[in-house]
RNA sequence: GGUCCCAUCGUCUAAUGGUUAGGACAUCAGGUUUUCAUCCUGGAAAUCGGGGUUCGACUCCCCGUGGGAUCACCA
């Protein structure tokens, strides 16, 4: 493999949002373009004036902005058209290419074909290794409907030839098309690139990943859903990819140090998302409490709005926060289940759930009525770690799911909520005292 | 169906002829402040099958089988 003056290109067509599966070959691409001191150029392959839209051009740009896959050079096919006629003429004038009538379909009068010398073709995958393929089947192919329309095949042979492209990079799915794109270039006379053809990403339930998988949305509601750059990166990455050792978090520049397509799997790789939200997790443990709390930015609007709600026990809850999330989803959840509600207002009493299941209400009365008089006196520094050290001794003694269970559940009203400790340090001595006071009350009261 | 590609735990993968086949996600069990989460420890879990080559095969060759891609005047 030759890796002096390295140029990649990645050419999608925008013909609807870019999805993930774009996002791997972009990152291949990059990876291996920079790694080598390249150049990455984006191609808009936008031929097909029918279905391409300058919104889809656009939401690609913005994700690749978003993923921070800069580039080197940007084209649009559309605004070429000259170069292609240009070839298209030689191609004719050389006798490689001749227009002839339309076979099956009558919309169009004439069409240019490519004249087929019917040999075989063999090329070098960097991946693969060597293929061959009798290009006999191939008939004379069309390239073009007219000088000025030109198909797919030529405008990719055509470009990577002018634009100097070294090495492309794509989807195994295009293994098949290269033979018919040497075909041309051989008549066209331009310097054949390598050629490496990626693993396909597949579906979890077989075949790959297309449209109708719910792991295949636009690349930029997997920002929407919380999924930091890094991560889908790093995750992406580590598709057909790894560094050889037992590294799993790597960042941008990590992989452009230690990309090595020749390394790269020859089998497609099942797209799990699982462990996209494990790194994403990974990612988030690294930011900083201001970068959380920006990160958290927006979903805070619905925070704001639970009664009772104040920025100070917001900063003092942020901890458990962390902890919980590995997404919006998880947070969104949160707030949904209420499982922030009881940090900002009183949560209600129940006399039922307040009592572990090995023992009576009488117990209960009796275990808080004690932890709260050994909280009114105590004297000390109001946090966890002290206020563990006051109490687990009882609760050792008492039994540690009969103290500890009713003490959590009367500061948090929830069967899930952090440990009591947290509880009370982040709750603070006034309103711990208030909740616990409150639920010896309703427990005297109750019957049964 | 033709052509082409592929094949290690459920999943992503490591092991460039010699390892008790390693790691990670997920899963299960135990522990941490008997809940939830986090974290820690441990377990279960794989070389598709059959032939070769070789002292020795996950690794090389052949044949099966299975999976996938592609067969447009789309890209």
């Amino acid at each position: 493999m030759n890796t002096d003056n390295v140029v990649t290109r990645m050419a999608p067509s925008p013909t609807g949002k870019f999805h993930i599966g774009s996002v791997r070959t972009t990152l291949f691409n990059y990876l291996f373009a920079r790694h080598n001191k390249g150049k990455f150029i984006i191609r808009s392959e936008d031929t097909d004036r029918e279905r391409s839209k300058p919104e889809y051009e656009q939401n690609m740009l913005d994700s690749l902005a978003w993923l921070g896959l800069e580039y080197d050079e940007f084209y649009r096919q559309s605004e070429r058209t000259d170069i292609y006629s240009t070839h298209i003429q030689k191609l004719i004038d050389t006798g490689s290419a001749y227009e002839a009538e339309a076979s099956n379909d009558d919309t169009h009068k004439k069409v240019i074909r490519f004249k087929n010398p019917n040999s075989k073709i063999t090329f070098t995958d960097l991946i693969l290794g060597d293929i061959e393929f009798d290009t006999t089947e191939l008939g004379d192919f069309v390239i073009a409907r007219t000088i000025d329309t030109p198909i797919y095949h030529l405008t990719v042979v055509v470009d990577d030839g002018v634009m100097g492209v070294t090495h492309v990079i794509r989807g195994q799915e295009h293994i098949n098309n290269t033979p018919r794109q040497i075909l041309i270039l051989e008549a066209l006379g331009f310097k054949r690139p390598e050629y490496a053809h990626i693993p396909l990403i597949m579906s979890p339930r077989g075949g790959k990943l297309s449209k109708r998988d719910p792991e295949v949305i636009p690349t930029l509601e997997y920002k929407d859903e919380g999924i930091l750059p890094e991560a889908l990166l790093n995750f992406m990455a580590f598709i057909g990819w790894n560094p050889g050792d037992d590294r799993e978090i790597m960042s941008k520049e990590e992989l452009v140090e230690e990309f090595n397509l020749l390394k790269v799997q020859k089998g497609g790789g099942v797209f799990n998302i699982e462990k996209l939200y494990w790194i994403n997790k990974q990612y988030l443990t690294k930011l900083s409490d201001d970068e959380f709390k920006e990160y958290l930015k927006p979903e805070m609007k619905t925070v704001e709005s639970i009664s009772g709600y104040t920025e100070e026990m917001f900063d003092k809850i942020l901890p458990v926060i962390r902890e919980r999330i590995h997404a919006f989803s998880d947070f969104r959840e949160m707030i949904k289940d209420g499982e922030l509600n009881y940090y900002f207002i009183e949560p209600e009493l129940d006399s039922e759930k307040i009592t572990w299941k090995t023992s009576t209400k009488e117990d209960t009365v009796r275990h808080l009525s004690h932890i709260l008089e050994m909280l009114e006196s105590y004297t000390g520094d109001w946090n966890s770690d002290n206020l563990k050290t006051l109490i687990f001794p009882y609760a050792e003694e008492a039994g540690k799911g009969d103290v500890l269970w009713p003490l959590r559940f009367s500061l948090s009203g929830k069967e899930k909520s952090p440990d009591p400790f947290t509880l009370l340090e982040v709750l603070g001595r006034g309103i711990a005292l208030k909740r616990i006071q409150a639920n010896v009350e309703a427990l005297k009261k109750s019957p049964i």
